[in-house]
DNA sequence: TCCGGCAGGATTGTTTACAATAAAGTTGAC
DNA sequence: GTCAACTTTATTGTAAACAATCCTGCCGGA
């Protein structure tokens, strides 16, 4: 973990701090699922009581990304492959939902925005920058959450996406799976576009169907490498 | 609130006792919305310190349940119309994954504990006891998510579940919902008994489709509520 | 060698005290 | 009577100390 330590927070503003640094130092892969968080560690790095770091790790095992044991402390989620299915089943579910409310309530500037990520999911992936194309992966169905202007939707998308994190990087390395997802959400935006909010359910079920699938395939080929 | 205190935790489940017990009496109906948590209130009357009520206020925030803004302290959240609706469309999204799960993996048990809690429903409607209608009404969905097997689900229903709380009790004055709501609830059970996912499915979607409109319809009139 | 008990240290759960903040109440001039 | 500034009070946010628990390494005996 990087031992930068950064300037003091305010009162009041100590938990979120640390939950919001915690939170991004998880989704950018600085912190592996399974490692330990050692309470005064967290205190050394963010600056702040330890109070604060404790309801911050609270909070991030309620949402799930964080498991705490009695007496023995917290330390980032481990999940199976297993899990990650289940999320994302549940994460079909409610982008289904989303991309809905999306189709009959963008506006013009959400639109355009899906569409510059588009363009740069389009150039990741000529030049095979699989990183950059995951992560504008990500920022495509987080906008278009957004774009959905459903916030409880958006709250609960937020906390499966961010239980995800370790097989984001993986389900995309499927060898031509990444021309196919381009597609898909090629299709998606051109329905949220024309305002058709059956057509955008339908892309997103096939989209996210294709998903789970080459996340299932991942499961089935690393439980045959396990059992030799 | 009840001024009842309980006896004292051990060390280790002061957390999670102070969390259940105040996530209990929101689902009995003792804390209402919009209604003040002061924390050394909630420490004399769950025995607990100070600090771990704090973290139990904590995971209760993130799960939607409460709200706090700083150096004002916790409240009881106050859902506006248009946010039950919003809650109410993420449940059906889920209800539908749990309910084509249930309909694969139900177990002969899962289906009889089922068929009784129907059982008690149609006595509840013909002695016109709503409120026992509507404890049976939320035990069934309850079961069902149970049944399905899918945890992140159940996990995330039951968060949802909580917070619509205040409506699960308003629920059963619209004329000949309760009706409608049972026979869509015989329809549910006989296609998970048959193990027909897409029947199942198909079901759930219509009774939450009727649920949702009557919620609407309400938002519009804000007098009465659904039956979900 | 292997096993069980047993200190010692590390880390967490809890309590207490204290500082900061916001709400309520008070005073006093106009 | 009213309004603004001040004081008081209730309550939260934070820090530090303490106690319980778990893990590790060591020791002695079989």
């Amino acid at each position: 973990m990087s031992p930068i330590r950064m300037r003091r927070p305010k009162r009041g503003e100590g938990e979120g701090h640390c939950y919001r640094e915690l939170r991004r130092a998880l989704l950018e892969g600085r912190l592996v699922p399974g490692q330990r968080l050692v309470e005064t560690e967290l205190v050394r790095m963010f600056g702040v009581g330890r109070a604060a770091v404790r309801t911050a790790l609270a909070r991030l095992e309620q949402e799930g990304v964080v498991e705490r044991v009695l007496n023995r402390g917290a330390r980032v989620r481990l999940l199976t492959e297993g899990e990650a299915v289940e999320i994302l089943e549940a994460r079909a579910a409610l982008e289904c939902v989303a991309v809905r409310y999306a189709a009959l309530r963008a506006r013009a500037e959400d639109v355009q925005v899906l569409r510059e990520i588009l363009r740069e999911s389009t150039e990741c992936a000529r030049t095979g920058d699989l990183l950059g194309y995951s992560e504008r992966n990500g920022r495509f169905h987080q906008e278009l959450a957004r774009a959905s202007g459903h916030a409880t939707v958006v709250r609960l998308l937020d906390s499966l996406r961010t239980q995800m994190v370790r097989y984001q990087y993986r389900t995309v390395m499927a060898p031509g799976r990444v021309e196919r997802s381009l597609q898909e959400h090629r299709a998606i935006v051109t329905a949220v576009a024309s305002r058709d909010p059956d057509a955008a359910e339908a892309a997103m079920r096939v989209h996210l169907g294709g998903v789970l699938e080459a996340l299932r395939h991942v499961a089935r080929r690393t439980a045959a490498a396990a059992v030799p």
